[in-house]
RNA sequence: GGGGAGGUAGCCAAGGGGUCAAAGGCAGCGGACUGUAGAUCCGCGGGCGGACUGCCUUCGGAGGUUCGAAUCCUCCCCUCCCCA
């Protein structure tokens, strides 16, 4: 592993897209060794379906991946088991067996295609923090005071403001902290909103005897919406199982002020390429739609083929710049000859309901064969093939006479 | 254990017996304008019904009082604060 890269260049790799290092002078000192790290990155097998979001962190991983070191793939599945015992949480009900191990596998097919499954140390902390006793676990919490979870910008934030919090929120760091300590981590990478975590790991390890795992936080990307961080419920994320179009054309609606940011953390472009972007942009001689294109074209391409993102831009130039219909809807079929537009919305899915459905015609978002239709008990013709559009970008072809 | 304040739509938040399907804000959706960006403007806003002073289901849960309750009473669940 060592000689390709010095650690100078290691430290410019994996510094990369980092809002934080703790410390840095400790990592140097640690990638002196010249042996590979240990490098541990945390999941829960919660939410299978990886979203850009996640490959944040995903592809740092493959940077120390590149650079030879061992990257743990960590699947928190003791603490999935648990979920929020206070059950205030949705997300975090627990899960069954069956349920985290079927997460897991999705989990496991969907990040290959960032890490390098060879390379990829795949770990559950049920294996260790099963065996802990209770009298281990209020060991382990003895090592910290409230004052310091007080530290914690979320708690401390719930605390002044009177929301609840619960005594396992506490215990779960402790419990991130001791994977630290099992798996006798160099370094944990997480989100900074993980800071805290990752930092009682260090404390943790230390009480044991370690050397203290370095900390290292990326930036919680920001979805389509440029404000919330991507997430699947807020229905702002881009998923990297999505097909080409889908992908390409949500990228292509973030605002221009994340493009950068974007380049920066999703894709291979080099840091000198992407300030030259930058500058182009800043000067005028980059239009944002067309580097708003080569984000979404690059994206694409990594998660499906170049072919496939070269299709996915041309089929979106062709519906959006040339307000063309699309090459290929998904055709519904009816036995009906003529049906209702409201019912046919609403059984096509391009509107969850009739009140809804409603509305979207009367406002003018519903097209015919492209022909804007506003009349609410319109009944569409079925006997030949149409096409019906909602909004921009929903379509469906619909049919009728099927026996 | 004692005392006090609360739980309203995706979120925040008004409303304290009928005029409340429930103000306002945010998010959302549609339209105009655009580069499917941003900013701005307009419209919508539980569900159902060929659409209107119509029907159904909503204000933590279960009962009750009333011609009528999100609003009053009882019990229960949950949260926060103060005291111990």
């Amino acid at each position: 592993m060592e000689g390709l890269f010095n650690i100078e260049e290691q430290i410019k790799i994996i510094k990369r897209g980092t809002v934080e290092i703790i410390n840095e002078e400790e990592l140097k000192k640690k990638l002196e060794k010249g042996r590979p790290l240990v490098v541990k990155a945390g999941f829960d097998p919660t939410a299978p379906d990886l979203h850009l979001g996640h490959t944040v962190l995903l592809r740092k991983m493959r940077h120390f991946q590149e650079l030879g070191h061992k990257v743990v793939f960590l699947i928190g599945d003791f603490t999935a088991r648990i979920g929020d015992p206070s059950g205030r949480s949705e997300m975090r009900k627990p899960l069954s067996q069956e349920e985290i191990e079927r997460n897991a596998s999705t989990y496991k097919r969907q990040f290959f295609k960032v890490l390098d499954p060879e390379k990829t140390i795949v770990a559950y902390n049920s294996q260790w923090l099963e065996k802990l006793s209770f009298a281990d676990v209020i060991k382990l919490a003895g090592r910290f005071t409230v004052a310091q979870f007080l530290e914690r910008e979320d708690f401390a934030k719930r605390f002044s403001e009177g929301r609840p919090i619960g005594l396992h929120e506490i215990l779960y760091p402790v419990a991130q902290a001791y994977d630290s300590v099992a798996l006798e981590a160099d370094v944990e990478l997480g989100g900074t909103d993980q800071k805290f975590n990752l930092l009682v790991g260090r404390e943790l390890q230390r009480y044991f005897g370690q050397e203290p795992q370095i900390a290292i936080l990326m930036p919680i990307l920001e979805g389509l919406d440029g404000v919330q961080k991507m997430s699947k419920s807020l229905g702002n994320y881009v998923g990297i199982d999505e097909p080409p179009l889908e992908m390409f054309g949500k990228l292509m609606s973030i605002p221009d002020s994340l493009m950068m940011k974007y380049f920066e953390l999703l894709t291979d472009f080099s840091m000198e390429e992407i300030e030259g972007f930058r500058k182009g942009l800043e000067e005028g001689k980059i239009h944002p739609k067309e580097l708003k294109m080569m984000l979404a074209f690059n994206i694409v391409k990594t998660y499906h083929s170049e072919k496939d993102a070269l299709e996915a831009q041309e089929e979106f130039n062709k519906i959006f710049s040339k307000k063309e219909t699309p090459s290929e809807i998904p055709l519904k079929l009816f036995k009906e000859d003529s049906k209702d537009l409201i019912e046919l919305l609403v059984e096509g899915g391009l509107a969850p309901s009739k009140s809804e459905a409603k509305r979207l015609v009367s406002q003018g978002g519903v097209r015919i064969d492209g022909v804007r239709v506003e009349d609410i008990s319109y009944v569409v013709d079925l006997t030949k093939e149409r096409v019906l559009q909602v909004g921009k970008r929903k379509f469906l072809k619909v049919k009728g006479g099927t026996s």
